[in-house]
RNA sequence: GGGCGCGUAGUUCAGCUGGUUAGAACGUACGGUUCACAUCCGUAAGGUCAGAGGUUCGAGUCCUCUCGCGCCCACCA
């Protein structure tokens, strides 16, 4: 008897949450109540596949490069749980600092609030709100699209057992002596108040000035009668309150005989020296650089090689403070005091002028660094942080990855890798925001930096530092799949982490992703109206055409210029599927998951497509495991609709009412269609399991049948 | 300043280690379809493979240069 469901056409909305609850109440997404699992035979080796989700931010809601990554990883998790391993994907939330702590923010700020008049204890309560609310968003949207994540062991990175994970590693280093504290010059957003690492900075190309501006000689010079002063160029004049030295290259001729002579710095009318520094470039400017150790990084590092003091004349606002600055107080300096730096500028250049101590102004193409958050622009500025060694660290993960024991897929993103971690910098690890993991030592304000615990995500997330059952089983993992732009932030970090922590790598392989852009080419931005919603395709289309749309476009390495007519074909596809399952189950009630070819009495279409399927098996399954998602799905789709259902099933018609070639011809249709929704499924898990559910004689549910014998 | 990637039919892209008249989808035009599917089937038009030079018996595919587009990194103030 037909089922009444095959008379109607394939609705998406009405059979997805349908389907997913069976998968949630099967229990399968838990390996441990994988069939696998069950195995008692000691001399079987259980084989373990694991995959931790990059943890969403719970700033909002999931967008298309999510989505991308989440198929991506659902389709390795679907064939590894049909192929019998047993299969972890691990889902959950990233707190993300700064960035959910400004989103809240903004929230207060409609309601005319700001997190001071709240406070503290009531801000952070708030934020922990936004996390139940936003947290469980992003988990039901994944749960829309199809992840079959173990959803008993979702982790957020503050969660008790987190927190216990981030102190230990914390601990781990400080003991060993990797953690200082100092005071650097760090980026500072005047919005955000807080330092930021180099990394979560963005930059931007601007029209600026670079100002030439004459600072004089205390005495004349015998033999350079000529010489009165020294140039300096300078995008920032408002700094020069707080010149420590000018410095010059040592080799540089133009200077020889000046190094170690006293300037007048204008305006301050203070002394300061003329030092010699081999990081000085000849060639730019004049060769002559003022150095402002509170504000510029360069500055520091060379007053700390030559004991400079280091005078702070811009505030944590971003106005002047300049307390420090004068040498003789003077009318100039108290008009400035307080000014937003931006204003002092153009009144020191105004003043400068007066004194006829500017020699030129030229227009400068500079690159200025904002918050990645806010968009503030960054302040360089002197303040007390917390810093993490990377020294040990680095190498570590130069030498995993060296040795190919991590590999990187497409390989060339390995580059970006090394280049980062070849230069790196000691990590600036604390922040002085709210929302994050506070910094354990008494008496501390500061919270850590959101990438020092999401470093730590393949294996807290498993239970460590606890030696857990999930450790010992699914670590390291075996496959991270994330976006290209956070290979340094997140990535590299993840790596020297474990194998400082757990002395293992995190995982085996790292797939970097397509970015997602408009079919123009251009981001995705919420702001600029360009994103599409994943959400709203599934609505359109259901969330097999979604994913079809993804992953049709997704060919080699190269970014996806998003097309809307995919995820359309998508859905035509999943009807096709649909209509000619509604065919083959017409037609047969056999059950067919092997066919042995050799068998006689074949048609020669009957042979094609028998080859065909053995063909596309070994085509599919290469594919995949060469992470080539796209053309894996290329050529299920021009198998499945142009030979299986244009060829053969057009043929068969014929066939079947042909006494000596029925049975054959209902075998072949029954293995083709069975074999055809196994491959299918990690990419259309729902449609493809809706349908199996209709087939009779079937035993378990598709998503734990056997993937396809090769 | 350094690095990476891209430029193939109107559009989005395939084209692996160089080898027969360069492919697909979408779009377009025309035709068909009561028999799983109009979310269908068939036929057709469309490309000096960015440009120039080179290697080769042979290049979209390898090398060099030029042009155009995009992205990333960097302490030239």
């Amino acid at each position: 008897m037909m089922d009444e469901k095959l008379l109607k056409p394939y609705d998406p909305k009405e059979t997805e949450d349908r389907i997913y609850k069976l998968w949630e109440e099967s229990g399968y997404f838990n390996p441990d109540n994988l069939p696998v699992a069950k195995i008692k035979n000691l001399k079987l080796k259980i084989k373990n596949f694991c995959i931790a989700i990059p943890p969403p931010n719970i700033t909002g809601t999931l967008h298309m490069g999510h989505a991308l990554n989440a198929v991506i990883q659902d389709i390795l998790i679907r064939k590894k749980r049909m192929e019998g391993y047993k299969t972890l994907w691990l889902p959950g939330t990233d707190h993300a600092g700064i960035a959910t702590q400004n989103i809240v923010e903004k929230e207060l700020k409609k309601q005319g609030l700001t997190r001071h008049d709240l406070g503290k204890e009531k801000f952070i309560k708030r934020v922990w709100e936004w996390k139940e609310k936003y947290g469980n968003i992003i988990l039901d949207q994944l749960k829309k699209l199809g992840a079959s994540c173990d959803w008993s062991r979702a982790r957020f990175t503050m969660d008790k057992e987190y927190v216990e994970a981030v102190e230990t590693a914390f601990l781990h280093y400080y003991k060993k002596g990797w953690i200082y504290q100092g005071d650097r010059v760090v980026n500072w957003c005047k919005r955000c108040q807080t330092s930021l690492s180099d990394l979560e900075l963005e930059y931007e190309e601007t029209k600026g000035k670079l100002y030439f501006i004459k600072y004089p000689l205390k005495s004349q010079i015998s033999n350079l009668k000529s010489q009165k002063y020294i140039v300096v160029a300078t995008t920032r004049p408002e700094t020069m309150l707080g010149d420590s030295a000018v410095a010059v290259n040592p080799k540089d001729k133009r200077y020889k005989n000046l190094i170690g002579k006293i300037l007048i710095l204008p305006i301050a009318n203070r002394e300061i020296p003329v030092i010699a520094d081999s990081a000085v470039e000849m060639e730019f400017g004049t060769g002559a650089v003022k150095v402002t150790p509170a504000h510029d990084m360069l500055d520091f590092e060379i007053s700390e090689r030559h004991k400079l003091p280091i005078i702070k004349v811009i505030n944590n606002y971003g106005k002047m403070t300049l307390r420090q600055a004068q040498g003789k107080q003077n009318k100039i300096i108290e008009e400035l005091n307080g000014m937003p730096s931006k204003d002092a500028r153009e009144k020191i250049v105004e003043d400068l002028k007066k004194q006829n101590l500017i020699e030129k102004i030229e227009d400068y193409d500079l690159r200025i660094s904002k918050c990645y958050r806010c968009n503030s622009i960054i302040e360089p500025q002197i303040s007390k942080q917390w810093f993490l060694k990377m020294k040990e660290l680095s190498k570590m993960a130069i030498d995993i990855v060296k040795k190919g024991n991590v590999k990187f897929h497409p390989k060339k993103w390995e580059k970006v890798y090394f280049d980062w971690l070849k230069n790196i910098k000691d990590w600036c690890i604390s922040r002085q925001i709210w929302w994050g993991h506070k910094i354990p030592l008494d008496g501390v304000d500061d919270v850590l930096d959101t990438w020092f615990s999401s470093a730590l995500w393949s294996f807290a997330t498993l239970g460590w530092p606890k030696k857990t059952k999930d450790m010992q089983e699914f670590y390291p993992t075996k496959v991270l799949s994330t976006a290209r732009d956070i290979i340094n932030l997140w990535v590299a970090r993840m790596i020297f982490s474990s194998m400082e922590l757990t002395k293992k790598k995190p995982f085996d392989k790292i797939i970097i992703h397509p970015t997602i852009l408009t079919r123009d080419g251009k981001r995705m931005s919420k702001s600029l109206g360009t994103g599409i919603d994943p959400m709203i395709l599934i609505e359109k289309y259901g969330a097999d055409a979604t994913r079809f749309g993804l992953i049709y476009q997704m060919m080699g390495g190269q970014d996806i210029h998003f097309s809307e007519d995919a995820t359309m074909a998508g859905k035509k596809f999943a009807n096709k599927l649909w209509n000619a399952s509604r065919f083959v189950l017409m037609s047969t009630d056999k059950f067919i998951t092997e066919y042995d070819h050799r068998r006689k009495n074949l048609t020669e279409t009957d042979l094609a497509i028998i080859q065909s399927l053995i063909s596309i098996k070994r085509s599919i399954n290469n594919h995949i495991n060469n992470y080539s998602f796209g053309h894996a799905l290329h050529t299920f789709y021009d198998f499945f609709w142009y030979e299986f259902c244009d060829v053969y099933l057009e043929a068969s018609k014929k066939q079947l009412e042909d006494k000596n070639l029925k049975e054959n011809t209902q075998e072949i249709l029954s293995y083709g269609l069975i074999t055809s929704l196994t491959l299918l499924h990690p990419f259309m898990p729902f449609i493809t399991e809706e349908i199996w559910e209709l087939i009779p004689g079937k035993k378990n549910l598709l998503i734990i049948e056997k993937w396809p014998k090769l």
